[in-house]
DNA sequence: CGGGGGCTTGAACGGCGTTCAGTATGTCTG
DNA sequence: CAGACATACTGAACGCCGTTCAAGCCCCCG
C-alpha cells in the first residue's frame, strides 16, 4: 500500500518516543517506514513542517484534562497534565516550542488553558499575561528536565524522589502564578 | 601564533552573534580561524562543552545590571536587563538554556538575580520557586520570539511595534510573579 | 489497450561532528 | 649540541544528515 500522510506522521511521532529528537532523521524514518528517503517528501514540504504536525498530534492524544470544577484548582490540573505528557516523550518540550512559535493558535490543547483562565475571571492582558507565564513555566521547565536528563546520560531512572520533587517545585510556580494574578472576580 | 581555548570561544560566540546557531559548525568555525576542523578538538572536548562556554561568555559579557534600590524593582530590572541581553544574540535562548541545564550553578549571571530575590525576604522552597519561574519565564519567551522570528523568515526588522508590546507583555509576568510570590516581607 | 498521474526509487550534492595517524614546532635535559 | 618529550596542528577519512530530481513503476480512467 501506499504510504499516506499520516502514517508518516505517526512514525516520526514514533521513533520520537523511542529514541529521541536526535534520532528522528528523515532517514532514520524512512528506513522505519521500509522506503527510501526521498519518498517521505512527497507527503511532507520538509523536516520542519514534519515536526509542527508531530507537535500537534503529540499534545492531542496524549494530554488528558481531568474535569476539576474550581476554576483555580481546573488551572493548575490542566498545566500538571500537559508537563506530564511532555515528560514522558523525549524533547517533545523542543518540538511543541517551535511548533507554538510558528503557529500559536493552531497547535494546541493549550486552549483548553486558555478558556479556563478565562472562567478564572482573567480577560485582556491580564488574561495574555498569565498564559503567556503558564506557557513558559510548562515549556521551559520541561525542556530544562529534559535536557538534564539527555546530558546526565542514559543512566538509571531518575531516582524517583527527583521526579517528585521537581513536580513539587513545578506546581509552587503555577500557584505563584495563580496568586500574582490580578483577581478581577476576588472576593 | 597557536590558538588558545579563549580564541576558540570569542570565535563561536562571534559567529553565533553574526550568523546563528544554524551556522555554527566546527567548520565554520575552523574556516573563521584558518584552522582544520579537527585543530579544534585539541582545545575544546566536543560542540557540547563549547556551547556551554559560549553561553557563559554570552551572559557574562552581555547582562549589564542597572543599579536599583528597591528590590521588587530591583529584580524586574535584571529579568528585563537578561531578556534584552538574549534577546540580541540569535538563538541565545537555546544555547543558554542547554548551558543552564547542564550546570545551573556555575554559568550564571542569574546568580545575581537569586541574591536579589533574598533581598526581597525570600528563602527556601519560595524562593526556588520564584527563581525557577523568573527563568522558564525568561527563557521561553525569549525562546519563542526567537522561533518565531526565524520562522518568520529573515525579512524586515520586527515591526517596531512588536518588540515593545512583546516587552511589556514580559514585564507584566515579572509583576504577576513578583504579586504571587509569598511576600515574606510584607508590610 | 493506451496514457497519464500518483508515488517511489536511486543517486547525487554539499554539509555535518568526530577521530586519528602523522608531522612540525618548540622546550627542557643530559 | 643531540635527542626526547609535549604541544599544536594537518589531512584524510568515517558515517551520518536534509534535500533534490530524473527516471521508472503501477493503477485507474477513458
Amino acid at each position: 500500500m501506499a504510504l499516506s500522510r499520516d502514517q508518516v506522521v505517526d512514525a516520526a511521532l514514533d521513533v520520537l518516543c523511542r529514541y529521541g529528537l536526535a534520532d528522528l532523521s528523515m532517514r532514520r524514518l524512512a528506513r522505519e517506514l521500509g522506503v527510501q528517503p526521498g519518498a517521505l517528501y512527497w507527503h511532507v514540504a520538509s523536516k520542519q513542517e514534519l515536526l509542527v504536525e508531530v507537535a500537534d498530534r503529540l499534545l492531542r492524544q496524549r494530554v488528558v484534562t481531568a474535569a476539576v470544577a474550581e476554576p483555580a484548582a481546573a488551572v493548575r490540573a490542566a498545566a500538571v497534565a500537559i508537563r506530564g505528557a511532555l515528560l514522558q516523550v523525549p524533547d517533545a518540550a523542543d518540538v511543541v516550542a517551535f511548533a507554538y512559535a510558528v503557529d500559536p493558535e493552531s497547535v494546541w490543547s493549550l486552549r483548553d488553558l486558555s478558556q479556563l483562565l478565562r472562567r478564572l475571571g482573567l480577560a485582556g492582558a491580564d488574561h495574555d499575561a498569565a498564559m503567556q507565564l503558564l506557557v513558559h513555566h510548562v515549556l521551559g521547565s520541561v525542556t530544562i528536565e529534559q535536557d538534564r536528563r539527555q546530558a546526565a546520560g542514559p543512566e538509571v531512572a531518575p531516582a524517583e524522589g527527583d521526579g517528585r520533587a521537581a513536580r513539587e517545585a513545578f506546581e509552587l510556580g503555577v500557584d505563584v502564578i495563580l496568586r500574582g494574578v490580578r483577581p478581577a472576580a476576588a472576593p
